[in-house]
DNA sequence: CTTGACTCCGTACCATAGTACGGAGTTTAT
DNA sequence: ATAAACTCCGTACTATGGTACGGAGTCAAG
């Protein structure tokens, strides 16, 4: 094997559009073959890429951070300690999300106790208080 | 008190740009004040409704959800139950990050765990290879 | 009453992550 | 051999959340 693919193709088998694949060209997550007659033919191997390029989207990495991590993999001076700390970074952005996000819910969870009493008065339902008194 | 400010001093107490109140007003998060005179003079309150779009959006809702959230309080005209059940629905809405976000610490704990010896040159580094055989 | 700081308003621009479009050329299947 | 489908390339547009800029008007202190 080791097809060569054109740019349809590779979308296709990687699960992307075939503007995306030219994006990430335009921003050097992939590099564009050179064209062999009047189309350019992709290395197969590139659907591995593109499909590694998605998944640490989905693991909340941006595309320039996806780019740094591709990039240790080329320059093989570079340590595997470096993409284990990154990847630690990013576990705790991660955990402050969480706590961020359980502290906004235990306040919505008071503002939920607030309005108790469903004939309550909507004026007396402080629910900015409520936020912001949460405030760090 | 209850002060009037000018939109620089409400950006300067609220902590954000002149230029956000007004892209705030744009979208509908802030209403403009009359002109009285030449400028437009803010009520003090503003200040703590600024504070809480950028304390939700730091818990990663969107503009348009703190808007939504903003209304909860505004409309209050509607009952206590409506609140409640707008409220509910945030929860849940928050539920599910919480999820996505431990799902994506579990990927990363995984990927981690993959990176045994932090000295092991990067070219045997089996972590970019962990994202590719994690696919589900 | 002048000068500096501020306001108003529209518009353009930034990054992020793509999507859409249009015309020309090419390939492929019937 | 012709038509459908694909490629190439540039440009423009989407949404989100702002930031920057420029000219004109205005306010407030000295």
């Amino acid at each position: 094997m080791n097809e060569k693919l054109t740019i349809g193709k590779l979308a296709e088998a990687a699960n992307v559009g075939v503007e995306t694949i030219r994006f990430y060209e335009r921003k050097g997550l992939i590099k564009q073959p050179r064209k062999s007659g009047a189309f350019r033919y992709y290395p197969e191997e590139l659907v591995t890429r593109i499909r590694f390029i998605k998944r640490s989207q989905e693991l909340g990495f941006t595309l320039n951070e996806s780019k740094e991590l591709l990039e240790l993999k080329i320059k093989n001076q570079s340590k595997c300690g470096d993409v284990l700390k990154k990847t630690e970074e990013k576990i705790l952005e991660i955990n402050e999300k969480i706590k961020d996000l359980k502290r906004m819910k235990e306040s919505l969870r008071g503002l939920a106790k607030c309005c108790a009493s469903e004939d309550m008065p909507l004026s007396d339902c402080p629910i900015l208080d409520c936020f912001i008194s949460n405030e760090r």
